[in-house]
DNA sequence: TTAGAATGGTGAAATATTTCACAGGTAGAT
DNA sequence: ATCTACCTGTGAAATATTTCACCATTCTAA
């Protein structure tokens, strides 16, 4: 009866999401140059990506910047923080302590962008119990226990593509709701449950359409 | 002149070409399990895709299935590695031999996908002549020649992200034409040049956005 | 104070991508 | 033979995404 659209599922579309780390990425090397101020043609010509895209997707979610002097760096980086559900650290799970999971545990880039590693688990009877960057690898026996008394929500999972699924449906059963994938594989899983992938191979191929193989060699 | 646009620019999306790694890579997982024929419908349900975007893609580059049967999974596989460029071997480099230089290096998985890990370069001494999988760590000294005399047209980029850029110039000035940029930033190179990003805060920000991160804890 | 250059936000237009829906064609069962 | 259940490939329609183009605003410099 509503004239208007009530309340008409006004959703930002997903690849404007998808943007937004990378705008923050951006901002944030921007940041520790010491940039106090920077346009979206400037950000734009950083990422290859138009200005006016760039101004369109931050108008979904406000108006950041200011005619004529354009965005400050830092209130902007602020914005995009709080829209991401930043603001607080995520506390994440890496599933699997081969060498993958090793790289990951190691990695110290995660706690200034948002999220913190704080358990591994593995099903290597000779694993568990090694410490990897302050982290005690934990038997996967103990993997739902984990994760329902912690609350994890977020998991890296770096285990071999045979067990991939099965150990995804444990994870979601247990309440997980975001799983980075490195197995090269797609998974199935409800639609609650947010997937990441990131099978080197298929980036390789894609590329490779593009490049001639001189077959000189 | 010609009353027909001569040689119009009939491009194939890019969208279109990143699907198809995917493809590739369920149907080879369905012939693994002993699948001779499969169709656009049951593609699609494994991969959260609808049928008609399966057929539409790949009659961009031909007439692969027969109608009431399907795709005979080998042949599409056969096809499709041939539209991507996968009929030979891929020699790639590794660029940085930290824990994600030697994950790389020590993971199986790329040979029965079309690429060879071959080289990997580091700039640490102590690092240097150190043998991973079978590959001697070498000298980022080195780094211009051996991509020259080997051709080498495909490297993974997994150094500091301070350094990336400037290691990807010279990648790029030796003849590199394909870069899998594992550090968190954008690199700015020629059109010619492809680039892939995988960092993994990346994806999970772009998650984060719709779990709700309930603060109790 | 004014002129000029730069910039953001935004409807409208232009493109790009996905989905629909149906004309054939195939295979198996009866 | 015929019926039924499935398929593909594809033009057309529907959506989604990007780009355009312009107004209003801001800053700098003369």
């Amino acid at each position: 009866m509503a004239l208007i659209a009530p309340d008409k599922e006004t959703q930002i579309p997903d690849i404007v999401i998808g943007r937004l780390p990378v705008y923050l990425r951006a901002l944030s090397f921007m940041h520790q140059q010491g940039k106090r101020t920077t346009s979206s043609s400037e950000l734009g010509r950083r990422l290859g990506i138009s200005s006016a895209q760039i101004r369109k997707d931050l108008s979904h979610f406000g108006e950041f910047g200011k005619q004529g002097t354009g965005y400050h760096v830092q209130h902007l980086i602020k914005e995009l923080r709080l829209i991401l559900k930043l603001d607080n650290i995520w506390p994440v799970a890496v599933i699997g302590a081969g060498f993958l999971g090793h790289a990951l545990a190691s990695y110290n880039g995660f706690e200034e962008r948002g999220f913190q590693i704080r358990w591994i688990f593995d099903t290597d009877p000779t694993q568990i119990g090694k410490v990897i960057n302050g982290i005690t690898i934990q038997s996967m026996n103990e993997l739902e226990n984990t994760i329902e008394l912690k609350h994890i929500k977020i998991a890296l999972l770096a285990v071999p593509a045979v067990h991939a699924q099965s150990v995804t449906d444990r994870l979601v059963d247990a309440g997980v709701e975001g799983i980075l994938n490195y197995a090269p594989i797609n998974l199935v899983v409800p639609d609650h449950v947010n997937i990441g992938y990131s099978d080197p191979v298929v980036q390789l191929q894609h590329m490779t359409y593009y490049i001639n193989s001189d077959d000189q060699f």
